[in-house]
DNA sequence: CGCGACATTGCCGCGTACGTCAAGGTATGG
DNA sequence: CCATACCTTGACGTACGCGGCAATGTCGCG
């Protein structure tokens, strides 16, 4: 038996970590984003690897993709869902409800790759057009200096 | 002297074109994003193709890159003071003092690309993660696949 | 000139994503 | 054993980005 390294940690020093505040990690798991590995005695959240990892999912996905909490809770729900039923039912269900529900979940995943996609492209766009803007800028500095030149 | 078609719209109509709603448009007025071209008799709001160019710019900014108002109005107002500036000073100031303003926005216009950059390639490395999650997915269906062919 | 559609300002309301106390309980070094 | 720093659950407060009235005025077609 494989006795895997089970760090926790409180979640001030999750926070500091992770970059979000005590509060955020809080509210997160009210919604249903995530849920500690365990509680200590006196009931304080403990958190291990694994949560960190969500923790700094949800706030990418939040900071870069600009998703909603609402948004990234559905995201990351396929995930949880998943795992729990994994660990039921790994091994000791019927393989055509396993694929199944494989298959549901890679139609998903699929999905978010063409959502971030999609914001790639439009991003990339926009940089295109901002940097039209750079290149008429240097051609008036340009201009400038060539008339600072003929006239000084 | 060159008469530019300046075709005027009403906030409703300019609303249908960017794909906002007049309340939005009011609201950005209000928080300084732009100032629409005119006022009618009436004191009805005026708009001219700069002005949508612009709320398109600001709709891009808001939904694809995920900036603030407030950020985007900082963004902005650069361009807004030269746009006055320019009209006021073209060809009537110190070429020195314009080849500054043009330089000093030309450092901005380079950070906002810099901005975008970032945020691509943040978005970047996301859809890597995601993709490999893909792959490993498709790995396990394979393997159930070649399990079922095994023992039927 | 009259009527319905659309506009104006002003103001209150609301959902999201937390911040910020308050009133307690807990962990831990000296 | 105690001080102090950190934790808990409420509960209320706040900034942002509008939505949705109300009261009133305007536009434009018949």
């Amino acid at each position: 038996m494989i006795e895997t390294q089970t760090e926790l940690w409180h979640i001030q020093e999750v926070a500091e970590k992770v970059g979000l505040t005590a509060r955020a990690i809080r509210y997160y798991e009210q919604l249903g984003l995530l849920t500690p590995a365990a509680r200590s005695e006196g009931d304080y959240r403990l958190f291990n690897q694994a949560d960190i990892d969500r923790l700094r999912t949800i706030k990418a996905l939040r900071d870069d993709a600009g998703f909603s909490l609402a948004d990234i809770g559905e995201l990351l729900r396929d995930e949880a869902d998943r795992a729990v039923r994994r660990s039921a039912l790994y091994d000791s269900t019927d393989p055509h409800e396993r694929r199944q529900l494989i298959a549901e979940e890679l139609t998903r995943v699929e999905a978010q790759i063409e959502l971030l996609r999609g914001k790639i492209a439009r991003l990339a766009t926009m940089v295109g057009e901002t940097e039209a803007r750079r290149a008429r800028m240097l051609v008036r500095l340009a201009t400038i200096d060539a008339d600072v030149k003929d006239s000084p």
